[in-house]
DNA sequence: ACATTATATGTAATCGGTTACAAGTATAAT
DNA sequence: ATTATACTTGTAACCGATTACATATAATGT
């Protein structure tokens, strides 16, 4: 591979010199249509892991996400992946599922110098790994997650007000009696959910505990969760599932136990994955700005990088509700 | 941060010492042992920047692939992302849905010297694409996707005996009349599929290209291409549906025409992904191998990094059967 | 014409590691 | 005791860029 100095002694000038053209910098403008032209010639490729080095710079995004579970993240990691790229950075992924362990092994390896900085989703960060992350140094985004201690800069939804719009939704068409699906009980955003159908219901005179099942997040949780309220609830008529793989296991409990949707059960989702629009009937979700999350995440940390700004900002982006078949009465 | 020369001079030994600790070569055990607990007082992490610079190694694979809009993806990427981890590799991601430029646009940063290899999916990839990557000099293999001048190592699988498959299934469950819907024409997957379903008819005797409708590999498209088979062939009573996401769009005509699953059609995917499972009624599919293809992939990828190993080598991997409702009779 | 300033380029140190080679020390062999 | 051999360690070059500083040249002012 052609490197550096080979440039400069084909086109008869210093390396700086070469360097400058790369950069920008102030050369002749001979000079620099010249060094061009020689680089053209030698195909050469300015060597990143050797610019890295000296800039200290890396143009690299660390980005740390449960993958494969939700459709929900693959989506979100691509809008980041696209807009990292738009701004000139790359992306290293390491996906969380269940791995623990990798998540530790990766964590630790952070601050080799290799990312400029981390976007991170995955609820299996511990105190620990959340603390290695601090003391690294290098600027982190939280996403979907919020951060008590506020020690990072975070990208989220209102989670209480997709609640409370879902629930909300329920209670304009008709449904009497409308149940929750929850999510696991230690994350903020499935609290939150929580606490939006739980305060609409209760200013509506319905908050009833036993209308409130764990789902966990999955379409088999919200498949068992939904046979318990059934058989709490035997004339339960909507539900609110904390997100929409919950609202997916949820019909199919509903098609077993013979309850048509929407007439005798309507149902909410949370997401707005693509799946909800392939069901049949389609399910009603409160949808999340992917998109704006991603640019959003992105550019607060390249903001956080190249100013190196330690302001931390806390970003809470409005979800809304999109209507389908499974609330259509 | 602290760098080798200072853990050099706090353990009083050269930097070479230090560096051959690091990289467990021949030092004394009493050096090797006062070495390490001075990395780990100072917090020593070697800079893996510096590190890739001086090895010519960057311990990273980009992985060119199309992610959201099919889940297969997503779940393939991540296998890749989970063997290339345990492997010692990072990923960098590169999302290519529907962006040619950006595609371009990464491909020729790919010889920056930041990745040691490549993994490839996207079938945006034009010849000119191909080209760069062969021309880069870094190894590569393609996934899912053939190559017929044999450049790359390729991992796939047989599909066309999954194509045969399915449409044996269909057969034996009793449809008289069974329809295809393809992916795009363009690509090598989907007429392999394709091959297969129309060799088991012919044997047959009840290939009728009219029974062939293109079903673009979406679920618009499933749709769509169904709905014309249900015009051209009000009696179709099954359809191979070239994946999952056209089997799924295949399923909303269905309704729509009030064709009820399986009994007056039944229907047959192709790639087992969790949707399959949670569709109402449950669709039967060819599922792929998608963990063993993921990690064939790295380490064949790696194989060739390591070994400097240009030997060309092509897995095709088997497929089966999934029977779930959509063909249950 | 000469001093001053701006512009363009080169020299060499630097980023943080690895490693070929040299040199020193300990152990075995004669 | 002397030489050969194995084992450890250090010195310094190197990976391929960037950049502070020095220097040379051109442009401007008086």
């Amino acid at each position: 591979m052609v490197n550096i100095r080979d440039v400069s002694k084909k086109a008869g000038v210093s390396v700086a010199t070469v360097s400058r053209v790369l950069n920008n910098k102030d050369v002749k403008k001979e000079t620099f249509e010249h060094v061009m032209s020689v680089m053209e010639e030698m195909k050469y490729k300015p060597n990143s892991v050797a610019r890295s080095l000296s800039k200290k710079q890396t143009n690299t995004i660390a980005l740390i996400f449960p993958v494969v579970s939700n459709p929900f993240f693959p989506k979100l990691a691509s809008s980041i992946e696209n807009e990292a790229h738009e701004k000139g950075y790359k992306v290293i992924l390491c996906n969380t599922d269940d791995n623990p362990e990798k998540l530790r092994n990766f964590i630790d390896s952070i601050n080799d110098g290799f990312a400029d900085g981390v976007i991170f989703s995955s609820h299996l960060l511990d105190e620990a790994g959340l603390n290695t992350l601090k003391n690294s140094g290098i600027p982190v985004v939280s996403i979907d997650r919020n951060n008590f201690n506020n020690e990072f800069s975070s990208i989220s939804v209102n989670n209480k007000m997709g609640g409370g719009l879902a629930t909300e939704h329920l209670i304009e068409i008709g449904c009497k009696k409308i149940g929750h699906l929850r999510g696991p009980e230690d994350e903020i955003t499935a609290t939150n959910r929580y606490w939006g159908y739980r305060s609409v219901l209760k200013e509506n005179g319905g908050m009833d505990p036993s209308l409130v099942a764990l789902g966990y997040y999955t379409v088999e949780g919200g498949y068992q969760g939904m046979k318990e309220l059934f058989i709490r609830h035997p004339d339960i008529d909507g539900v609110f599932a904390a997100n929409d793989l919950t609202a997916i296991g949820a019909m199919k409990a509903a098609y077993e136990w013979n309850r048509k949707i929407p007439d005798d059960l309507s149902i909410v989702g949370f997401d707005g994955i693509d799946m909800v629009r392939y069901m049949i009937p389609s399910i009603t979700t409160i949808q999340q700005p992917i998109n704006e999350m991603g640019k959003l995440a992105v550019n607060e940390l390249i903001r956080k990088i190249e100013e190196e700004d330690e302001e931390i900002n806390n970003y809470e982006l409005d979800v809304r509700l999109i209507q389908n078949d499974s609330t259509l009465r």
